[in-house]
RNA sequence: ACGGUUGCCUUUAUCGCCUCACGCAAGUGGGGAGGAAAGUCCGGACAGCUCAGAGUACCGCACUCCUCGAAAGGGAGGACUAUCAAACGUGAUGGGACAGAAAGUGCUAAAGAGAUUUAAACCGCCGAUGGCCUUCCCGCGCAAGUAGGAAGGAACAGGUAAGGCUGAAAAGGUGGAGUAAGAGCCCACCAGCAAUGGAGUGAUCCAUUGGCUUAGGUAAACCUUGCGGGCUGCAAGACCAUGUAAACUAGUGCUUGAGGGCUACUCGCUCGAUGCUAGAGGGUGGGUCGCAUUAGAUCAAUGAUGAAGCAGCUCUUCGGAGCUGAACAGAAUCCGGCUUACACCGUAAUC
């Protein structure tokens, strides 16, 4: 991999319900305002080290314009943050489920979102999520 | 208030997303939110339920005509009503669940004598007629008294429904005649109702005649009448795949049939035995189609950061600099209509 590549696939994209709920009732938290991001260990078919999921709260934006537009800043700020955790991340390496919830109360500017993922990204790489014993 | 508008910019760089075509691949090229995508208020296509059936219930609609594939949409008209202008001919503008209260039931506060055969009971008016009381005249009688007549009084019988502070509504209204007092008892005009005739496709309007013995509001109370509606909705529905337990316990049933389906019920029709119900337990919880004439996914794309131009605003040392480029709002089977939200433009009115 000669250029650094920012892309942000269909398979980067946390569906599994399953892997949802694991990462609320039992994964990791880390708290930036206005951000909560739950994250866990997980597998899944596709060739990434990460799936992620982004939430915005119908109760705190009415309306769906804007929470469209909250998603895609941090789905934008996640795709230029994250070439910094693959660095040592191969093929078949683990894989990570992460979840990002909006808890703010206003829509954020570009700027606010990017150096907030850029903070909770240098948490993730401080510390590395446990793996855990495979039965 | 009405009308209009792809409805707020153009070009471009880098990174990125969804999708289609081509390609072995790397990649290249094309397309990628709205007028309301919203509310989900009507209607339709489409799909399943049996063939889409009967009756009841239920729901919807409700002045007339035309129009649209259809509708609670659109257009024109009628009656009613409000305001203004008029000045008795009406005109202008606006309004809306504008069928039926003379089929029945219910409700109708307060006020009021009385509220739906009120009602001849109360207040009041009258008391002509009959009776009662007083006075006077006349006849009879010694007298008490009494037949008759006149005037007056009370209001006993009785007459009356005009009036009674009310009220949305009090049994047509106004005026006259009439009477003891009164009354559609009678008359004139007006109003309403009915019948007949005429005009209009029709709602309805006009004229004539008739009796006025059929009595307020409420149907967004029940209800009645007319018309319409089978039900459920793309989470409809079809297919493929994965997995398990056609096991266990109890009950019940096998054509004299449990149970299921079709609509809430009844009928009718139909499926129906490795069944049905309950208990405890085991497993799956994926995909494709439906699904788009050039947006089109299936947790759901349409984004981020710059540059230049253009437009507007502010500041200016006139060189320029700064800010803004939005508001309402984000497609999920599709289409038509309606409603609501917002920006700009035009017209009109008011301040």
């Amino acid at each position: 991999m000669v250029q650094t590549r920012y892309t942000f696939k269909k398979g980067e994209r946390l569906k599994s319900v399953i892997a949802i709920n694991r990462a609320f009732s039992e994964g990791s938290k880390v708290v930036k305002f206005p951000f909560l991001v739950r994250y866990t260990h997980t597998t899944f078919d596709a060739d990434f080290p990460y799936q992620i999921a982004t939430t915005v709260s119908k109760r705190r934006f009415k309306r769906a314009v804007d929470r469209n537009r909250i998603k895609r800043l941090i789905r934008e700020a996640w795709r230029l943050e994250k070439p910094r955790l693959l660095a040592n991340w191969e093929k078949g390496g683990a894989q990570h489920a992460i979840v990002f919830v909006y808890i703010g109360k206003e829509i954020p500017t570009f700027d606010q979102c990017k150096n907030n993922i850029c903070k909770i990204v240098d948490v993730l790489i401080d510390n590395p999520i446990e793996i855990p014993a495979t039965t």
